[in-house]
DNA sequence: AGCACGCCGACT
DNA sequence: GTCGGCGTGCTC
């Protein structure tokens, strides 16, 4: 006898460990470690992840395992490791760390059924309600208002039966195709007999015998331009056969990746190469920190690195920001290494996904490129892990379980002993200081590819402006600038930083800000719509005519949005032809690509955006960047703060003057003072390195201290500042002396959705127990997180502290 | 999480 | 006496 340990599908702290199983004797040659399985579990029937197989078990009545959901397990036997260790790190569920690291229609729907096992004794309600059937879902016998006292008198008596289904989501695509019924010298024959006026069935035939092979049916649709008709008429004559079969959902189906070969290294590419490629061939486990400039050729580096692992038979993972897993970055890849590529981001339907994880799993392809989740591609022979911008913040998930990429990442390089690349032109402050303590080797490449220097960067102080009397967002001199360009038929790329900064409404009497009546914060004003809607909650309203206070008609928006800076930058510069991009403007499917190809064909001159202009972008005609205020960024109440604003404005820099013509860019700002701003427009990382360093040094901040951030939140407010004190008492009795407890506090946003939300902060150096004292605590309010709505959240290493 | 079991008040 | 409300505790 064999018994199988087993994760159920069961989200609670009291079901976190192993069940065991036995392994009915039909299932012992099939059933593998990594497999989901249906078992039983108490009156129900759920999924489970196969842990462990054993011989025996210490539980005295064991259930059997009913079904067996995978032919090869979705999980390799290092995920089911790491899921575990993840789990325990991050202070969540087991089950959770598995879901995490899979498609999402690899997870399980639940169904319930009632079957009728008799046609007599049934009360009158419910044999109308089977009206001659012998099952109904549960859904059915809850939407018609069914009485659940007699349903429970029937179950008793044994008149119905209630079966759980489990069902797993993950679907193929299949496709029509069609393919010749006879050899190819019968069809010409057949050519001949065919009608003198069936002109399109001629060409469908005609194009079989030039191309005697399976073709899908949309494809000869198309080559042939003719109609399902035709094709059905030739079918029928049995000249042709159709066959139904599974297809990859092609995500790329449209897109021709022009094939590209290995380019000569430079010589401080060369430099970076040799140490990883060196790492790679020695089978050896090695961080590097790859520190470049932007448009040093970075994937450069990361291509002929993932070649050489490609050419001794191995694996590769690259991690992109997912605002940077564009189609142009996934040229890159697509053209060098083909269809050895699977693409992973979060623009895919979940089929689309599930495919490219399935062509992973079968080791169909070579490497895969993809954002966060990527890192848990099941590649059994990984020779190399990149993550390119590893700064990034998206590379946190920020719900559970909160893992960062990053330390994925590492585990699976010691798992499989090989290296981990991380890349930025801005590391993590925490990254550097540990490249430099040696913990990781660092690789430099302090010039770019062709020898072009850095745009200058003009600080323009907007206190001056307004002292000039120029009370509009744009200086005389960004202006004058732009207009520049517009006349030399060159473009310009605007950057809006909209963090912490939206258009709220006010009244000028009274100085009311209209809020969200649930959370603590003031509505968004959303031009297009007309609406002013709350970005925690799905709250809107229609725009206000006069103030609820005073009802006053003077009601003013604040703020700037990229609505209103496109607006006021027509006022002051009419011929401006702008582009938008924005979260409003991309997000229709597709919508993206299609801004930017307007702005690449020069049919504007002017792309304005958010964020997701500053990374990425190469345009060869842009010349100036702008970026409007840099201010709100650095005010945010955030211990990194500096650093993204430091390395925002490093970034958007590198979006001008990449080709011939030379670049400029122009930072408007009240601070102008501020190292991160002058600093960046320097181009100094180095000297900014140094003096965040002693920054957070002062402040008891990272890479000095670790933090771990603790969220309570409850709709009465009092509980959540009783909780969350108690919370902070027991951390200061429990951990050692050298941690420090912060709070407990209300946090930025104190509250969403009708929840007060508080916080309590962990500095500590090293606390082996915390995450022992943390479960306790966790266990200790199970009662009220389980039935009060209690919610606490622990967060190590946070990168979001709002 | 879900579901059964069990204990107590309300009502035929 | 019985129905149904919810609190409690278990699920290999």
């Amino acid at each position: 006898m064999s018994v199988a340990k087993v994760v159920v599908d069961v989200p609670s702290s009291q079901i976190n460990h192993t069940f065991d199983y036995k392994i009915p004797e039909k299932y012992e040659a099939l059933l593998k470690v990594g497999m989901r399985v249906t078992i039983p579990f108490g009156p129900r029937k759920i999924m489970g992840f196969v842990i462990e197989i054993v011989p025996t078990s210490d539980v005295k009545r064991l259930k059997e395992i009913e079904a067996i959901m995978d032919i090869t397990p979705v999980l390799t036997k290092e995920l089911l490791q790491l899921g575990k260790w993840m789990a325990d790190q991050t202070v969540s569920l087991y089950i959770q760390a598995y879901q995490a690291m899979l498609p999402r229609v690899l997870k399980a729907k639940y169904k319930k059924e009632i079957e009728k096992l008799t046609d007599i004794e049934l009360t009158a309600s419910l044999k109308q309600m089977f009206a001659g059937r012998d099952f109904i879902t549960f859904e059915e016998f809850e939407e018609n208002k069914g009485n659940y006292a007699e349903l429970l008198h029937a179950l008793k008596e044994g008149y119905i039966q209630i079966n759980y289904i489990v069902e797993s989501k993950e679907t193929s695509k299949k496709a029509l195709f069609i393919d010749m019924a006879k050899e190819q010298h019968l069809l010409e024959e057949a050519f001949i007999d065919l009608p003198k006026n069936a002109k399109k069935q001629q060409e469908v035939l005609q194009y079989f015998i030039s191309n005697p092979t399976e073709i899908e049916q949309k494809k000869l649709i198309e080559k042939c331009k003719t109609t399902p008709h035709t094709i059905q008429l030739l079918i029928e004559k049995g000249l042709l056969k159709k066959t139904l079969k599974k297809v990859y959902r092609d995500p790329f189906a449209n897109t021709n990746f022009q094939s590209t070969t290995a380019l000569q290294l430079s010589e401080q590419q060369r430099k970076a190469i040799e140490p990883i490629w060196k790492s790679i061939d020695n089978n050896y486990n090695e961080t590097f920190l790859l520190h470049g400039v932007t448009g040093s050729g970075k994937t450069e580096v990361y291509l002929q690195s993932i070649e050489k692992v490609i050419k001794l038979g191995k694996e590769a993972i690259v991690l992109v920001p997912e605002i940077a897993l564009t189609p142009q970055m996934v040229k890159r890849f697509k053209g060098r290494f083909g269809d050895d590529v699977a693409v992973l981001h979060s623009g895919l339907s979940p089929g689309e996904r599930f495919d490219e994880w399935t062509k992973i799993q079968k080791k169909e392809v070579k490497v895969v490129v993809g954002a966060r989740s990527a890192i848990f591609a099941p590649f059994e022979k990984l020779g190399i892990i990149i993550i390119d911008e590893e700064h990034e913040t998206s590379y946190k998930q920020e719900e559970q379980p909160r893992y960062h990429a990053r330390e994925i990442a590492k585990y699976r390089g010691e798992y499989h002993q090989c290296p981990v690349v991380l890349g930025s032109a801005t590391p993590l402050l925490e990254s550097f200081a540990r490249a430099k303590k040696g913990v990781y080797t660092l690789l430099e490449m302090t010039s770019r590819m062709n020898e072009q220097q850095m745009p200058p960067v003009k600080i323009i102080d907007m206190r001056e402006e307004l002292h000039a009397g120029n009370r509009t967002m744009f200086s005389r001199e960004l202006v004058q600038a732009i207009k520049n360009r517009i006349e030399r038929n060159e473009q310009v790329v605007l950057f809006l930083n909209r963090r912490g900064h939206s258009t709220f409404v006010m009244c000028r009497e009274c100085g009311d800000v209209v809020k969200c009546p649930s959370c603590d914060i003031a509505l968004t004003y959303h031009k297009s719509s007309y609406q002013l809607k709350c970005h925690y909650c799905d709250y809107q309203i229609p725009m206000i005519q006069e103030c609820k206070e005073c009802q006053s008609k003077q009601i003013q928006y604040f703020g700037t949005g990229t609505q209103k800076v496109e607006e006021s930058l027509l006022e002051v510069i009419p011929e401006a032809k702008i582009v938008r991009m924005d979260v409003d403007t991309t997000r229709r499917k597709g919508a993206h690509e299609k801004l930017l190809t307007i702005f690449q064909e020069k049919r504007a001159n002017i792309l304005l955006g958010t964020q997701m202009i500053a990374k990425g972008l190469d345009f060869e005609d842009v010349t100036l960047v702008g970026v409007l205020a840099v201010d709100s960024m650095l005010n945010l109440p955030d211990f990194r703060a500096s650093e993204k604003t430091f390395q925002l404005l490093t970034q958007v820099s590198g979006r001008a003057g990449r080709h011939k013509l030379p670049g400029e860019v122009i930072m408007q700002t009240y601070s102008t003072e501020h190292y991160a701003v002058q600093l960046a427009s320097q181009y100094n990382y180095e000297q900014y390195f140094l003096h965040e360093m002693q920054m957070r040094k002062s402040f008891h901040y990272p890479p000095y201290y670790y933090l771990t951030l603790i969220n309570v939140s409850h709709q009465d407010e009092l509980k959540v500042q009783e909780v969350t004190k108690m919370i902070s008492r027991l951390l200061l009795k429990h951990l050692s002396g050298d941690a420090t407890i912060l709070g407990p506090t209300p946090s930025p946003i104190v509250r969403i959705n009708n929840r007060y939300r508080y916080q309590c902060m962990i500095k500590y150096k090293d606390e082996p127990n915390q995450r022992e004292i943390i479960r306790k605590i966790l266990q200790y309010y199970h009662d009220d997180i389980q039935k009060n709505n209690l919610m606490i959240q622990v967060d190590f290493e946070p990168y979001q502290l709002m």
